[in-house]
RNA sequence: UGGGCUAUCGCCAAGCGGUAAGGCACAGGACUUUGACUCCUGCAUUCGCUGGUUCGAAUCCAGUUAGCCCAG
């Protein structure tokens, strides 16, 4: 018996070796799919002991504990190579950005192009209906016809907002079996089924820069070719000292800046043609409006003036409700019914409507 | 060269005879499947230097050094 009536579908779940994509493989397999697992690799080391102790998303004592888990679900697992993928799509990326002075989000940009891009294709190449992840969201069938990502069960842990670039096409082949569930019960999921990844800990920061230190990712991918240092300037154009690159800072930020004013003072904007960087006190760091590009739409067939959203402007952000003011093709203008700390240009901006996403896109400023 | 002022942690800065506030910066940790933000903890046995007065001085006195300002 399964749930979809008679014929067992086929799901490649992508597993990273944590707790909750081995957790994703297990409910989908009690469910009666014929689950695949496989793990991506996408920028790890060649060599293992170095590896091995990262623990992120995507690390690569990964293979191993991935490995592990699918044994003892008597699953068949593969390890697919998306190392090219990742490089382009990712890394080049997140590169480009920061050196255009922008910061961007690399787990949106992984999800949309290599997980359901190349895993998914290569997935169903090989006879797979569904790829499902471990992320905490769900997927709905709204009134309207579309396919929409919505908020997972769990609140705190809510990733919805990571996946709001993924396409219609995409989503009708997506399955995210723990949208309805807690950390908390996840891991007592894999607890009662013994999984060897229950106790891991849980990932976090980029996983191809696992000493946090992206900086100094940014000058080894550059080979040293970063933008040079610049003025620290006020907003009224007074210099107040130098930056080590615009590379180096992102909108909101106050560690790192050297400065020691009176106050705390804050990254409020970074201007790359001049190089400089701005920093004021904590209020200029808030802004009311904000304009987006590269708008991707899940739940709303368009966006239009007038229309109302709960927006979220980074990953963990609680969302702030905002207005359309402007929407011409694929980028649109909104003003957020009370200022909103740090929007940030190469971030994205995520439009919520009773908890499923209409859409989203690039902010720019 | 006279006269005045100021010298306290990397920066700003309390302190005014009773045994070194605070802010910023910085470091470490927590939080976090992005960058940030936030939170917690740490951070001058010592107050330009040398003497003196005092039970006791960063705080008073003398000298000295440095910087600043006004006279020249």
């Amino acid at each position: 018996m399964t749930e979809n009536g008679g014929m067992k579908k086929k799901v490649v779940v992508g597993m990273s070796g944590g707790v909750d994509s081995s957790v994703a493989a297990c409910l989908l397999k009690e469910r009666g799919y014929d689950v695949i697992g496989v793990t991506m690799q996408i920028w790890q080391d060649e060599e293992p002991e170095r590896a091995a102790e990262n623990g992120g998303c995507c690390g690569l004592s990964a293979v191993d504990d991935a490995r592990r888990v699918a044994q003892a679900l008597g699953i068949p697992y593969y390890v697919m190579n998306f190392k090219r993928e990742f490089k382009r799509c990712v890394i080049d990326y997140f590169t480009a950005e920061y050196l255009r002075g922008r910061t961007p989000n690399p787990c949106i940009a992984c999800n949309r192009y290599v997980k359901w891009e190349a895993l998914l294709r290569r997935s169903l190449e090989i006879g797979a209906d569904y790829i499902a992840t471990g992320h905490y969201a769900r997927i709905a069938r709204l009134p309207n016809g579309r396919l929409a990502v919505s908020q997972s069960a769990a609140p705190r842990k809510d990733q919805s907002y990571a996946l709001y670039n993924l396409t219609q096409d995409q989503l009708s082949h997506t399955l995210l079996p723990l949208g309805e569930y807690t950390k908390e019960e996840v891991r007592q999921i894999a607890d009662s089924y013994r999984l060897p990844v229950a106790h891991k800990p849980d990932s976090q920061e980029i996983c191809f820069v696992p000493d946090h230190d992206y900086a100094a990712f940014l000058a080894r991918e550059t080979k040293g070719h970063m933008p040079p240092e610049g003025d620290f300037v006020t907003k009224t154009g007074e210099a107040l000292g130098r930056h080590k690159g615009i590379a180096h800072y992102t909108v909101g930020q106050r560690k790192g800046l050297g400065l020691a004013m009176r106050h705390p003072v804050f990254v409020t904007q970074i201007r790359p043609e001049t190089n400089e960087v701005v920093v004021g006190g904590e209020e200029d760091v808030f802004t009311d409006e904000l304009f987006c590009d590269h708008l991707n739409l899940m739940g709303a067939e368009a966006f239009y003036e007038g229309d109302r959203f709960l927006a979220k402007v980074r990953y963990g952000h609680q969302g702030s409700l905002c207005r359309i003011e402007r929407a011409e093709g694929d980028t649109l203008k909104c003003r957020f019914q009370e200022p909103v700390r740090a929007v940030t240009p190469g971030q994205a901006v995520v439009f919520y409507r009773d908890g499923y996403v209409a859409g989203g896109g690039v902010i720019t400023g």
